[in-house]
DNA sequence: CTCCAGGGCAAAT
DNA sequence: ATTTGCCATGGA
């Protein structure tokens, strides 16, 4: 379903587009999209070019364009399958649905949150990037630094008096110094973390391909964390959002546990026991319980 | 003023 | 082996 300029996409079952971009347009200032009532608009790197795209739905399906950039098949075909990955498309949701039917606590999710998708982040890099700047600060300043590192070291497209940012490759992060992040806010200690990990994809030692050629998740768990900067629940937010494994939970998340405790499966502080019993019931969506349980923290 | 946000590291028990 | 202090900033 694909002509040059117009990429066809169809809905799956349980899939809604308004959830995913009101999720992704909550209360926060990401800088890495720009959403309106009618489309959403975003800027990547395809095979080495910079493309600016637009995706509405219409009549059944998601309908992208390319608005900068090559319009021919290859391009097309990988738009088309990065927006399928993006919003976990192919995922056939009734399982998680099932499982959600069957506990009280949750159930309203059904409805409430119904076609919301995890919306993932394919490049790895990007992905243990923003989990980094996200450690242990609230949410609005870790977008206010996100937008501080995107605006100075990523390319940007421009269409319509609207600046659409990507995010910086490895190759000019890691010729970043310290004391200019630092200079932005970051602890000198992020700063670190973000360079050493840039220098870590550029030097090939850490990237998605030999991450993903791991043979089970706990390899690829100890191998992100053998880099500095990447304790359990970064390793296991990247799992999630860039390899779509439903065991990266990423544990002692505070807004995990404060939506936990919100709808009564935790007492106060971390029942470890109660925590792991729950996440037993959702085997194989422990993920997209969390996804869900983040969700929950914003009201529409 | 103190506490704490989508943690992790290194030093001190 | 487990706990503690620290980090940056801004809002509650």
């Amino acid at each position: 379903m694909i002509t040059p300029s117009k990429i066809l996409i169809p809905i799956p079952p349980f899939f809604s587009f308004q959830e995913c971009i009101w999720f992704l347009n909550r209360n926060y200032d990401d800088c890495l999209h720009v959403i309106s009532s009618k489309w959403i608009r975003k800027a990547i790197v395809i095979n080495g070019k910079e493309v600016l795209f637009e995706i509405v739905e219409n009549q059944g399906f998601l309908e992208a364009r390319i608005l900068i950039g090559e319009t021919d098949p290859v391009t097309s075909e990988y738009l088309a399958v990065y927006i399928v990955e993006w919003f976990d498309m192919q995922r056939d949701m009734r399982p998680f649905y099932d499982l959600l039917k069957s506990d009280p606590n949750l159930n309203y999710m059904i409805d409430s949150y119904k076609g919301l998708r995890l919306i993932g982040i394919a490049d790895l890099f990007e992905a243990l990037c923003w989990s980094i700047i996200g450690q242990q600060i609230n949410l609005t300043f870790a977008y206010k630094l996100k937008r501080r590192l995107v605006e100075t070291y990523g390319k940007h497209l421009e269409f319509e008096d609207e600046v659409y940012y990507i995010f910086p490759s490895p190759e000019i992060l890691a010729t970043a110094r310290p004391e200019e992040l630092r200079s932005m806010q970051f602890s000198q200690k992020k700063g670190e973390y973000l360079i050493g990990l840039a220098k870590a994809f550029i030097s090939g030692t850490l990237t998605k391909e030999i991450i993903q050629a791991l043979p089970d998740f706990e390899s690829r768990q100890k191998a992100l964390m053998a880099n500095k900067g990447i304790g359990l629940w970064t390793a296991n937010y990247a799992l999630m959002k860039s390899l779509r494994e439903s065991a990266g939970i990423p544990h002692g998340d505070v807004g995990l546990l404060n939506a936990l405790s919100k709808h009564g499966i935790i007492g106060d502080r971390r029942e470890a026991h109660k925590i792991e019993s729950f996440f037993t019931s959702y085997k194989y969506w422990e993920s997209y319980v969390v996804f869900y349980l983040w969700r929950s923290l914003s009201v529409k």
